[in-house]
DNA sequence: ACTGCCGGGCT
DNA sequence: AGCCCGGCAGT
C-alpha cells in the first residue's frame, strides 16, 4: 500500500474547512472498528454512544497533549481545495456530514485529543458531543454549542484507495495540488501507512511541536503502490516545503518559521511491500493436520522461525 | 482459495 | 510472557 503523509501544524483555531473534506463514502466497517474496540461499550440502546468508563476525566480543560504521536499533528487536505484559505470557517466542525463523494476508499474518524481519552467516533458531531459531555463537563442536550467551545479532536482520514490516481497528482501538471508535493529523502523512519490526518481545535493551543506559524496552506499528497517506482522522482517542489524537505523536517527546532510544517512521506520509497519469501513454511510443509509439528511461530501465526527467507 | 504474518486481544 | 485469531496482502 502506500501512503503518504504529510505534516503541517499551526496554531490556528480553524483549519477544518468544509470544502477540505476529503472524500468519505460511508460509515465503513472495519478500520474503525478496530480502533474503537475497547474504548466503546455497547449500550443497549441502539443509538452510537460511548460509555464514560474513562478513568480520568479532568473537569479543567486542559490542553490535550498528543505528545506521544506525531501523527496527530499530520496535516492534509484534498488536493483539490488547497487554495481555499483556512483562515476563516468558523462553521467548520459543524454538522457537515462529510460530503460523500469518493468512491467507498476512506473513512474518516474523530479522535478525542483529551488527555487519557482515546475515544474515536465516526462523526464529528459525536465526537463534539463526546467532549462536550465528558470534557467539558456540560450536560445539555442541544446539540448546538454556544460557540465558544474548546473542541480537541483530531480527523482522522484514512486512505484505503488503491492511490491510482496518486501519479496524476504528483505529475507536474496536475491541477489539484496548489502545493507541489517535495520529494522527501528516502526516510529512515517507519511510517504509519496510508493515512491522512488533519488536526481540530478551536482555540489557539492546539498541541504542536513544531512551528507555531500562520496557518497555510494543506497539502494533500498520494502516492501509488508501493512497489514500482523504487527510483526516487523529482518533482518540483515549493518553497515553503522546501525548506523542510531539505533539512529532515521532522522535529522540532527546523521550524524556521515557515508558513507550514508538512512532512510527506512516499512509502514506496521506504517499505516496497514485502515480497513474501519463497520458502515453504511450517504451514504448508506440514498441512494443517500437523499443526502441532509446526514451529511456534507458525502455530501463533507470526513469522515462521524454522523455515527463514 | 490458500498462505504468511501483522497487529492486537486475552490470559 | 505464551497463546490465539481477525484480517489483510501476496500468491
Ligand atoms: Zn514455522
Amino acid at each position: 500500500m502506500a501512503a503518504t503523509v504529510l505534516t503541517s501544524l499551526s496554531t490556528s483555531p480553524l483549519v477544518l474547512h468544509p470544502s477540505c473534506a476529503p472524500s468519505v463514502p460511508e460509515p465503513t466497517t472495519k478500520t474503525w472498528k478496530e480502533a474503537l474496540s475497547g474504548s466503546y461499550s455497547s449500550s443497549t440502546s441502539g443509538n452510537w454512544s460511548w460509555d464514560a468508563s474513562d478513568q480520568s476525566v479532568p473537569s479543567t480543560p486542559s490542553p490535550p497533549l498528543s505528545n506521544d504521536h506525531n501523527k496527530n499533528f499530520l496535516l492534509s487536505s484534498h488536493g483539490d481545495d488547497v487554495s481555499e484559505d483556512v483562515t476563516e470557517s468558523a462553521h467548520f466542525m459543524f454538522e457537515d456530514p462529510i460530503p460523500r463523494k469518493r468512491k467507498n476508499s476512506m473513512k474518516v474518524m474523530f479522535k478525542c485529543l483529551w488527555k487519557n481519552c482515546e475515544k474515536v467516533l465516526s462523526t464529528s458531531s459525536g465526537i463534539q458531543r463526546h467532549i462536550r459531555t465528558l470534557h467539558l463537563g456540560r450536560n445539555s442536550d442541544s446539540d448546538y454549542s454556544d460557540g465558544e467551545e474548546d473542541f480537541y479532536y483530531s480527523e482522522i482520514e484514512v486512505n484505503m484507495d488503491s492511490l491510482t490516481e496518486g501519479l496524476s497528482s504528483l505529475t507536474p501538471t496536475s491541477p489539484t495540488t496548489a502545493c507541489p508535493p517535495p520529494i522527501f529523502p528516502p526516510p529512515l523512519t517507519e511510517v504509519p501507512h496510508s493515512e491522512h490526518i488533519r488536526m481540530n481545535g478551536s482555540q489557539s493551543h492546539p498541541p504542536t511541536l513544531l512551528s507555531q506559524s500562520a496557518p497555510s496552506t494543506l497539502c494533500h499528497i498520494r502516492t501509488d503502490h508501493a512497489y514500482q517506482a523504487t527510483a526516487p522522482v523529482s518533482i518540483p517542489v515549493c518553497p515553503e516545503l522546501a525548506g523542510i524537505a531539505n533539512g529532515n523536517g521532522i522535529g522540532p527546532g527546523t521550524g524556521s518559521g515557515n508558513g507550514i510544517m508538512c512532512v510527506l512521506m512516499l512509502s514506496h520509497l521506504l517499505l516496497p511491500r514485502k515480497p513474501r519469501g519463497e520458502a515453504k513454511k511450517c504451514r504448508k510443509v506440514y498441512g494443517m493436520e500437523k499443526r502441532d509439528m509446526w514451529c511456534t511461530a507458525c502455530r501463533w501465526k507470526k513469522a515462521c522461525q524454522r523455515f527463514i527467507d
